[in-house]
DNA sequence: TGACACATGATTTTT
DNA sequence: TCATGTGTCA
């Protein structure tokens, strides 16, 4: 669907000619002729069908295309039908991709490949055909992370805690990740359990599923869980799927968490396997975390988890189980991926074979050596060699700026250029960490005319207007859908308000009947001011007759009725804020997306699980994104700005989750450098503001882990000199780096000048640097600043009197806030909340 | 109910 | 800095 995708095809086929027209082959002979254009790696990944296979395939060796081929191979070789292959990616993406080459390989419909598709959509099919078994009607609600959060609310509210001291989100932040590793309320660690809302965690997560029963709701996470809990519950159904399924293919294995890993174990089981495995699995899981407190004590259980699991040896071979993937592109860790999981594939799976993909066909020398180099310092990986048989390109190219303003500046002026040279600015990316990034280059490009879109923000199903339209609909097609009953009975405004929506609830919980059933009753009374019971009767009625029309009606036209008639259409056409536009506009195309499904219930089933952002336009623009969002693209060229510590690696995953967190980091950095197919270029800015104050920042140390013979050191910007590779030993970052930071230049004096002249309106002063960094920048290399130990330097001349006091509240670009114990001159010791105490020159702390 | 002051916290994100 | 959410008042 996207442009890069496109390419990736072309250039794969391209790369090997052989291989054109696959798709033409396929149809033509009945003879393997899919196979021929493979490499003998990607050969035996597809041929081995026995067994459970390991397929490591680095960033650009042709994953999707050996999923693919395998699929075809086993459908062709008649090892299976169609409806007997399980094939599980992460995105819809990823899930239409494969459909589709699938359907240009075989050349006819995949509509028979009825078991390919997302962990969820997939688990969520299952639990649909069995949900009485896990308390649920077949019609069950998806929630969102928003109805799970209000939810959590309401739970949170009735048991009196303090939402401000635990928030919701919080809570929802725990149970997802208890979801993820397969814990069941019960089954959580007790120390874990107690973390939250003065020991009532574990609880309020038990109420919390039971009140999604009562509301026939099952979240994201349940999807998976609940699928698990019917498996071990039911091993008859849990046979019936280990029957039907003879392989089981797995895309980006890297990223499964515990309790996909744990699905995956159940189903790739041999049916007559004793059902004694899943039960002694779970027994060892919260016993080995009695007692750990905290935070850690998360992140620790979920990486016993995996071992402890995997401890148990499966009884019966595990039948034809396919697992892609790449440990070096595991950047998920955050979100309860393990790449323990794949690190430990041949011990799950005994007698596993493991391949490696190593040829890369879509970088140039240059940035796949510098890829490589980078994550080779990467301790916990299986290790593969990336070659191309590609030139070796351009080099990779490390440029610095004054300020991120500028740097915006200087790849504006780059993409220019590419530009007027005749590239297309579709083959551009800019990836950045973290997406408050983007701004300055939305900025950059608007004052330039640039074309641009930013890949990712607020999906479209998350868009309040599509909410508010899809609670309409999911209280016709459920009126026990509290949830959706809530977020639209006063919306458009109708006067019911607080106390009415209260006054539902009291009745609602007294007489244990949805909201929905309790206003219905309400009217008939006079509990409530006459305005907003005819008020509250007009919703109701409405919603009766919507009932009935439901059945009559196509589901595309009663969406209209009800949009119409509810006053929702109305409610944006009398907004005159900017984007009322668009979300009318939005509300049509929901209507249209309708189009594509059976009924209302079928819509309703797979919205939220297959809703997608709109698709991109077609036109030449920039790309800006995040790097986790760039994962699986790919680009003629790559820019990659903010390679700072503490943006990059971002400051949170060291302090968080240590060295595991600086690798996952680092890993990134890797899936950042090779989504490049012919310029990589990084940058970093010496100033960078943050929170709203500007801070001096030093070079990620990632850009030191670059190979100096694949790496080009352009002209530096704006005086902040970048003089070369020498200089920076290992030291550099060690503890005092304060003292010494190479980069403090004669730009940074100004910046420190800058910024003691001028306490308020930083602003003002600023424009000022920035004018004469502009004036440099462009021409060029007029001045080489020594680079040496300048930072001391200027920090030991800064006068003598500090003008912070005791108990002031700092903040420092690497260790965080802290408070002034000591003060000498203009040396502060700063006790700081994580990292202890140090000493710090003032200048590099900022009162907070 | 809506308008406004005030506090707060601020990676990454799919389903 | 700045966006978001909450609390207060008319």
């Amino acid at each position: 669907m996207t442009e890069p995708n496109k390419r990736a095809n072309l250039d794969l086929t391209g790369y090997q000619p052989a291989a054109g027209g696959i798709a033409a082959r396929a149809r033509a002979a009945a003879a393997p002729a899919y196979l021929s254009g493979l490499n003998p790696e990607q050969r035996d990944a597809v041929e081995t069908l026995d067994g459970p296979v390991l397929v490591l395939a680095g960033a650009g060796t042709g994953k999707t295309r050996v999923l693919t081929t395998r699929i075809a191979h086993i459908l062709s070789t008649d090892r299976a039908r169609p409806a007997e292959i399980l094939s599980v990616t992460f995105t819809n993406k990823a899930a239409r991709e494969m459909k589709l080459r699938l359907g240009q390989m075989l050349g006819q419909a995949v509509e028979g490949m009825p078991w390919l598709g997302t962990f969820h959509s997939i688990g969520g099919r299952i639990l649909r055909y069995h949900a009485e078994l896990v308390q649920l009607t077949s019609n069950f609600t998806v929630l969102d992370t928003d109805d799970q959060i209000r939810l959590l609310k309401q739970l949170l509210a009735a048991d009196n805690i303090d939402d401000k001291r635990w928030p919701a989100r919080m809570l929802a932040g725990l149970i997802d990740g208890w979801k993820n590793r397969g814990l069941t309320p019960s089954q959580v660690p007790a120390g874990e359990a107690a973390s939250f809302g003065n020991g009532r965690g574990g609880k309020l997560y038990a109420q919390y599923q039971e009140r999604l029963k009562t509301l026939n709701a099952a979240d994201f996470g349940d999807l998976l869980l609940e699928n698990i809990r019917l498996f071990r519950e039911h091993p008859d159904v849990l046979r019936q799927y280990q029957n039907r399924f003879k392989f089981i293919l797995v895309d980006e294995y890297q990223d499964t968490n515990v309790a996909q890993y744990l699905w995956l174990r159940l189903l790739s089981q041999t049916p007559s396997a004793p059902s004694s495995l899943p039960g002694s699995t779970r027994q060892s899981i919260p016993s080995q975390e009695d007692g750990s407190p905290g935070l850690d004590a998360s992140r620790r259980s979920g990486d016993d988890v995996g071992p402890s699991g995997n401890a148990v040896a499966p009884s019966a071979p595990p039948k034809n189980i396919c697992c892609v993937g790449d440990d070096d592109q595991s950047i998920y860790g955050w979100r309860g991926a393990e790449v323990d999981n794949i690190l430990r594939f041949d011990h799950d799976f005994p007698g596993a074979k493991v391949i490696r993909l190593e040829r890369n066909y879509r970088s140039t020398g240059h940035i796949l050596a510098a890829a490589s180099h980078l994550i080779a310092h990467n301790e916990g990986r299986l290790g593969k060699t990336l070659r191309t048989e590609d030139v070796d390109g351009e080099m990779v190219t490390v440029t610095g700026a004054w300020d991120s303003e500028e740097e915006a500046r200087a790849i504006g002026e780059e993409i220019e250029q590419l530009q007027r040279q005749g590239h297309k600015l579709n083959e551009i990316a800019i990836l950045v960490r973290a997406s408050f990034q983007m701004r300055e280059f939305e900025d950059r490009f608007v004052t330039l005319g640039l074309p641009y879109r930013v890949i990712g923000g607020p999906r479209f199903y998350e868009r309040a207007e599509i909410r508010d339209a899809l609670a309409y609909l999911r209280v016709i097609n459920s009126p026990a859908d509290d949830l959706a009953f809530e977020r639209i009975v006063n919306v458009p405004k109708r006067g019911l308000g607080d106390a009415t929506v209260q006054l539902l609830h009291d009745h609602a919980r007294k007489r244990k009947m949805p909201l929905f059933e309790a206003a219905r009753m309400v009217i008939d009374t006079d509990e409530l001011k006459p305005k907003a019971r005819s008020s509250l009767r007009g919703v109701v009625e409405n919603f009766e007759r919507w009932q009935v029309q439901r059945d009559a009606l196509p589901h595309t036209e009663l969406a209209e009725i009800v949009l119409d008639e509810s006053g929702y259409t109305e409610m944006w056409q009398k907004d005159r804020s900017a984007d009322a536009a668009g979300r009318l506009e939005n509300l049509k195309e929901l209507v249209r997306s309708m189009e594509e499904f059976e009924n209302l219930q079928g819509f309703l089933e797979h919205i939220s699980l297959v809703m997608d952002r709109e698709g991109g336009a077609d036109e030449d623009a920039v790309s800006v994104m995040t790097l986790h969002s760039a994962k699986g693209l790919e680009f003629e060229t790559v820019f990659l700005p903010g390679w700072e510590e503490g943006l990059f690696p971002h400051q949170r995953a060291l302090d968080e989750q240590g060295r595991a967190g600086l690798e996952e980091e680092r890993r990134l950095a890797h899936v950042g450098i090779t989504r490049a197919r012919r310029r990589a270029k990084l940058y970093f800015a010496t100033n960078r503001r943050i929170h709203g104050t500007w801070n001096t920042t030093i070079p990620s140390r990632f850009l030191d882990e670059l190979p100096s013979a694949n790496v080009e050191i352009t002209e530096s910007k704006g005086g902040s000199g970048w003089g070369g590779m020498s200089g920076y030993g290992p030291s550099r970052f060690d503890n005092v780096e304060s003292f010494g930071s190479s980069y403090s230049t004669p730009g940074w004096q100004r910046a420190q000048a800058q910024r003691s002249r001028s306490s308020g309106g930083s602003n003002g002063g600023r424009s000022g640097g920035f004018g004469e960094s502009g004036a440099s920048y462009s021409s060029g290399s007029n001045r080489r600043a020594p680079f040496t130990i300048e930072g001391e330097l200027v920090a030991k001349s800064t006068g003598a009197d500090s003008d912070f006091t005791l108990n002031d509240r700092v903040f420092h670009q690497k260790f965080g806030y802290g408070h002034v114990t000591k003060i000498d001159g203009n040396k502060l010791t700063i006790a700081f909340d994580k990292a202890g105490e140090k000493k710090v020159v003032d200048s590099f702390v900022d009162r907070v």
